[in-house]
RNA sequence: GGUCUGGUAGUUCAGUUGGUUAGAAUACGUGCCUGUCACGCACGGGGUCGCGGGUUCGAGUCCCGUCCAGACCGCCA
């Protein structure tokens, strides 16, 4: 036998007992006459003690940290004991001391705040995870993941796995593929969904399906996006958009409560696309705080200043408690709005005083009473700043709203403790794609319009609003999804508005049109990303640490150094041959 | 595909205007220490300054290229 007990158990009434243990040497401490070893598995950590006259004291003082120990011995009451540590009041006399497995030194501390740099924690992953940080946050995702599966089966939904070699699709993301030993020249994909299959299970009756699933796209990544995450991929039959709506708002309001105590104020928000790109400049906008963008256009015309005249939108917000930033405050903004990434031109502000006067960097276009039907349209209060875009509307917007979330970082409103969810619905069904010249479905192409925009289908695709619906949190977007089209004739047309001929259609999704002909039920559903909703749940913004084995943001896996290349009888048997470049 | 930041001891970092033998902390090793728990004290070992080229009397430092890592833009139906 190994262990009787885990590290983390013993307690002062367990005096007197003789145990086993085995686990890592954390830390050891020579005192001379005396040595403690920290000694610590997955549950916790547990001294143990060698006086000079225990034989085993010599053999104690050779071991190494991260070595594999196990021990016998008896529980004794420390003389000075820890309050901090669950098992801080006793410690174990040892008898027995077995080196099981030594270790070498490990290349950064394994400890809560630990030396080592992200990319070291990841190539010894293994190591990382014996971190409590690393550790807790993998079992705080098997707590998610339990919770949610308790729930949707509660709810009548069935668990049902789905294939992972399956057909490529070349609409949107880029697939994995997979070539095919057996059949020459051709290749499976991974799936980016099992969006299909869901389908099908609801033409095949299956009513209420879910499944933990992992989906992939090989396309690049950020601090929160993977090649290969998980998703909780959910479809119902016979529902309508408000159906799924309050069921996903329970699912949701089940996990706050069930993980965090965090009660949700039901019904969520819900804001239309329009509105959320219009007060917010984002589509997954972060409510937890206000500065909402305001049209200014109508007051800064005409008034000889070129930045604003003639211009399609003038746009701005106040921000709270800023009218005391210093000029070099406000260049390091203004730099900051001109980088590439944001791309503005520059950016006009005005210092809403605490007197109730102004002074902005357009003095000399503007009037006191311009500048104050300006803050009064920002809703600001004295003492903010007014900053404000010009331009095209579109691309305004979107600046603002990235100046928006700017500002909450350095004015340290995204507390991650503080939980702002809500819904983004009537999403376009379509979106121009200037590049491609032709339209492309903004969430996927099974995505059925709303009734009563059908008919602009063929006339003005861009005014058609989608069945469609986004769970925004804290400005991460955790789910989305859509009532399906479930009859073949309006999939067709909806198609054609893509720009695929009848033959692409079938041969991509013909089983899909036929299985729409032997009664498929209107039906819809919604896909989850697991990973996201984890780390937010947990306060955290990054998902890798949440995930057991991630990749780095080159799609790399630093560990096992994948991807590789293959030797050149498995490209031959696989049929392939590697262009050199 | 692009922009930015970084790469110096096992690790995390400092390194001034280009100038002596490249430092600190921590980890590691040795010795001492009877209640530690971030133990303490003393001593010690430890460097291809990512790699390649260039400028210079002289390069960790400046220039060019390249590799690696991170963040972001494009991309992610």
């Amino acid at each position: 036998m190994y262990r009787t007990h885990h590290c983390g158990a013993l307690r002062l009434e367990d005096i007197g007992q003789k145990v086993i243990l085995a686990g890592w040497v954390q830390k050891i401490r020579d005192l001379g006459a005396m040595i403690f070893i920290d000694l610590r598995d997955r549950y916790g950590i547990t001294q143990l003690i060698f006086y000079q006259d225990n034989p085993l004291i010599g053999q104690a003082r050779q071991l190494s940290r991260e070595s594999v120990i196990q021990v016998q011995g008896a529980i004794i009451e420390r003389s000075a004991k820890n309050l901090h540590n669950p098992t801080g009041a006793i410690e174990v006399l040892v008898s027995k001391l077995y080196l099981l497995n030594a270790s070498s030194l490990p290349p950064f501390t394994i400890e809560d705040q630990t030396d080592g740099s992200e990319e070291l924690r990841m190539r010894y992953r293994y190591l990382d995870v014996r971190r409590n940080p690393i550790k807790n946050k993998l079992i705080h995702r098997h707590c998610v993941a339990l919770a949610a599966r308790q729930y949707l089966s509660e709810q009548g939904f069935i668990e049902v796995e789905t294939p992972v070699l399956i057909k490529s699709t070349p609409e949107g993301a880029r697939d994995f593929v997979v070539p095919s030993r057996v059949h020459p020249g051709q290749f499976y994909a991974l799936p980016q969904s099992p969006q299909s299959f869901k389908q099908l299970l609801m033409i095949g009756g299956m009513d209420k399906y879910f499944q933990l699933v992992k989906c992939f796209r090989d396309e690049d990544l950020r601090a929160d996006r993977q090649p290969e995450f998980t998703q909780i991929d959910c479809e119902m039959a016979f529902v309508e958009q408000e159906d799924i709506l309050n069921t996903f708002e329970g699912f949701i309001s089940d996990l706050f409560k069930k993980i965090r105590g965090v009660n949700l104020k039901k019904p969520l928000p819900r804001l239309s696309y329009a509105e959320a790109i219009q007060r917010y400049g984002s589509d997954k906008p972060d409510i937890r705080f206000g500065m909402i963008l305001g049209e200014l256009t109508d007051l800064t015309q005409n008034k000889v200043f070129s930045v604003f005249d003639r211009k399609e939108s003038v746009i701005g917000i106040a921000a709270p408690g800023c009218a005391g930033y210093t000029r070099k405050e406000l260049d390091t903004l203004i730099e900051w709005v001109k980088c590439p990434q944001i791309g503005a031109q520059g950016l006009v502000w005005s210092k809403y005083l605490p007197d109730g006067t102004f002074k902005s960097s357009v003095d000399k276009f503007f009037s006191q009473e311009d500048l104050k039907a300006w803050a009064q349209r920002l809703d600001a209060q004295p003492g903010d700043l007014l900053m404000i875009l010009s331009g095209e509307t579109a691309i305004t917007q979107k600046q603002l709203g990235e100046l928006r979330l700017e500002m909450a970082r350095r004015l340290n409103l995204r507390d991650p403790n503080q939980f702002a969810p809500l819904w983004i619905i009537d999403f376009p069904l379509l979106e121009w794609n200037e590049e491609r010249r032709r339209y492309h479905a903004l969430h996927h192409p099974f995505t059925a319009p709303r009734e009563e925009d059908i008919p602009l289908l063929e006339s003005n695709a861009e005014k058609v609003r989608a069945k469609a619906y986004d769970l925004v949190i804290n400005g991460n977007e955790i789910g989305g999804g859509s009532i399906r089209i479930h009859e073949r004739y309006l999939q067709e047309r909806v198609f054609k508005c893509l720009g695929f001929s009848k033959e692409e259609v079938l041969s991509q999704f013909g089983f899909l049109m036929e299985a729409f002909e032997y009664g498929a039920p209107p039906h819809g559903g919604i896909a989850i990303g697991f990973d996201r909703l984890v780390a937010i749940l947990a306060g955290q913004e990054h998902i890798r640490d949440f995930i057991a084995f991630p990749k780095n943001n080159a799609g790399r896996d630093v560990m096992m150094n994948t991807p590789s290349a293959l030797h050149t009888d498995q490209l031959e048997e696989l049929h392939l041959k590697v262009k050199n470049h």
